[in-house]
RNA sequence: GCCUCUGUGGUGUAAUGGACAACACGACAGUCUUCGGAACUGUAAAUAGGGGUUCGAUUCCCUUCAGAGGCACCA
């Protein structure tokens, strides 16, 4: 019996004694107490279709089951508690079922095939060339690479996109202020991080700014002179733009992202001209009286929006309407997923509804995941007056933190291996962190006591893993095979294997709904049940029957805390 | 001004049209010759206020209050 078949097989069973009902879904779902069964099924959507009573059918199907109709081997039996019906399984073959096929399936236990063969395109990040990666993007990245994973694990083929904000305004108040104070210095001279280096010129540019109001529009000439393509700028440009993607791509490579295909603004931004030009052709937009085309959305609900300016350059929208055709055309994805934070909600849906008014169908695929800003104490995070919170500053900090935890327990160990583990926690626990809230809520991030590295956190999840490992090693011999399950059954073990047993479910769920965060308060809940039974029961000091199987309880509940933490990008460790 | 989103114990979060609202931090009281205490047990503590829909609302609708974001020829 596989493991997905339970809920089928009960749900056939209902079937054949229920009257015929067409189009019905039997919602059955774990109780919420241990006492209540394994599985439930509620009969009051039942009771809407059937026009009885639900506490009427609960009672009548469970008399039926009782006496004229013979259970399954694999329930034990099935008792009406009011309008609930609850299914009680026959634990060992349950034990069996779920151990079993985490055993053989190893880390494809979970997967699923609802994208198979699906394209998914997910562009993410989105990084400023003028500046380093602070909190926000740390979420972005984090956030979009679980997504993908699990779009993955799912069957899909997932395109990771990066669109870099190489050009503007914001980009020449970096070039500006370096040419004017940089005194030809580099981050090799200054031996900085290059995107920290650049990151100093850009905010220097605001202070300088305060008392010369009229940098402003020197930035502006520059950015005339860039799109003129004047050599002496456009070297400029070269030059800090590559210190700055360099540094970024560095702070990519430490937090363990990466793409598949980059684009740069500065290649891109006038491809939307085309399509605007056609649009105005089929009066889908208008020209207004100073030249500038535009696009009145008021039956909408929305704005008026500018497509082009009177001097025919582009604005920021110019290019996504291109970009997006330019990732359609390319890659012909089932769904084509922006990671964006929330601010620009708005933004998108005038995006998507001129997509459509131009008659682009595949819009409908189209789909921005919004996700909430991260604020510190003293409210938004302002790169440009400094006050931000730093990606690389704060994984070094965490870092640090993370040493001072491990030297306290093992103080003879190398300095390398310090480090190592050290990244892996640092890591761990930020990443944990910023995945553990639904993605829409905003997080009031304290850089003192946001993170820790106990209660509901990554390191809890990967101590927990360590300690299982650590007792599977401690074991020896093990024997994975002729498992008798008939030995386990305590109310902690059955907690455990009705986790286990959810995990496929969860991972859909998270996928679906692309919500990480189902995955790790899932995830919090097996490591505290796990935690639970070990202080509640040996598992080598028993007969040797009880602790092959509970050694392989453990060891699949080991396997889960890891399959769900490397979906998250996190890693584990053996020992910590 | 207009639009959108969010209000859950002291704090940070979870749940979701269904059985008693879950977890963590903090507080208090414990576990400690143990297979790793980055752990576990117990106690106190919450659905912003008011209406409505429903057999049933923390969840859906309206409203008041509070907070955030947006309404660029910036990107």
């Amino acid at each position: 019996m596989k493991m997905e078949n339970i809920k089928k097989e009960i749900i056939d069973l209902f079937e054949k004694v229920l009257p015929k009902i067409s189009n019905f879904e039997f919602k059955i779902e774990p109780p919420p107490k241990p006492d209540m069964g394994d599985l439930t099924l509620e009969c009051f959507s039942l009771a809407k279709v059937l026009k009885k009573q639900p506490e009427k059918i609960a009672k009548n199907l469970s008399e039926k089951f009782g006496k004229k109709i013979p259970l399954p081997d694999f329930i034990d039996r099935i008792e009406a508690v009011g309008p609930y019906l609850n299914i009680f399984l026959e634990k060992r073959t349950w034990f069996k079922v779920v151990c079993q096929e985490i055993l053989n399936r190893k880390d494809e236990f979970g997967s699923g095939r609802s994208f198979i063969k699906k394209n998914i395109l997910i562009e993410y990040s989105s990084p400023n060339t003028n500046k380093p990666q602070h909190l926000g993007h740390l979420r972005n990245n984090f956030l979009s690479w679980t997504i993908a994973n699990l779009f993955s694990f799912n069957g899909a083929k997932v395109t990771k996109v990066n669109l870099v904000n190489d050009r503007g305004i914001h980009i020449c108040k970096s070039m500006l202020a370096y040419q004017k104070w940089g005194e030809g210095k580099t981050p090799e001279s200054e031996k900085m991080k290059s995107d920290h280096f650049v990151g100093r010129y850009y905010v220097l540019f605001s202070e300088k700014e305060k008392k010369d109001p009229g940098l402003i529009q020197e930035a502006q000439n520059m950015l005339i002179q860039w799109e003129e393509g004047n050599s002496e700028v456009v070297a400029l440009w070269q030059k800090i733009n590559e210190w700055g993607i360099k540094g970024i791509k560095e702070t990519y490579k430490k937090i363990g992202v990466d793409f598949d295909h980059w684009y740069f603004e500065s290649d891109i931004y006038d491809s939307g001209k085309k399509i605007i030009m056609k649009a105005l052709k089929k009066n889908l937009c208008y020209k207004r009286e100073d030249g500038a085309i535009e696009i009145d959305l008021k039956n909408y609900n929305l704005d008026k929006k500018v497509l082009l300016r009177p001097n025919g350059t582009s604005v920021y929208i110019t290019q996504d309407i291109g970009l997006a055709y330019l990732k359609h055309g390319q890659f012909s994805p089932h769904k084509s997923i922006y990671v964006v934070a929330s601010e620009q909600d708005y933004y998108f849906k005038t995006l998507f509804k001129i997509l459509e008014i131009f008659g682009f169908k595949w819009v409908k695929d189209c789909y921005h995941l919004s996700y909430g800003m991260v604020f510190l104490p003293y409210g938004k995070m302002k790169s440009r007056e400094g006050e931000i919170v730093d990606a690389d500053e704060i994984i070094a900090q965490m870092e640090q933190l993370a040493k001072r935890e491990i030297l306290s327990r093992n103080a003879n160990l190398s300095p390398i291996e310090v480090s190592q583990r050290a990244e892996i926690i640092a890591l761990g626990a930020l990443k944990f962190f910023l995945l553990k809230f639904t993605p829409e809520q905003e997080i009031r991030f304290n850089p003192q006591a946001s993170i820790s590295f106990e209660g509901d956190s990554g390191p809890y999840l990967q101590y927990t893993y360590a300690r299982i490992q650590s007792i599977l090693e401690k074991a020896e011999q093990k024997e994975m095979t002729k498992i008798d399950y008939a030995v386990l059954g305590n109310q902690e073990e059955i907690e455990i294997l009705k986790l286990l047993f959810i995990f496929p479910e969860i991972i859909k769920k998270s996928t679906d709904d692309y919500n990480p965060s189902h995955l790790a308060q899932y995830l919090l809940k097996l490591g505290q049940k796990f935690n639970e039974f070990y202080h509640q029961h040996q598992v080598l000091k028993v007969n040797k029957k009880l602790k092959n199987a509970r050694l392989v309880l453990i060891q699949n509940v080991a396997e889960v805390i890891k399959k769900g933490l490397n979906l998250m990008g996190i890693e584990v460790l053996k020992k910590m």
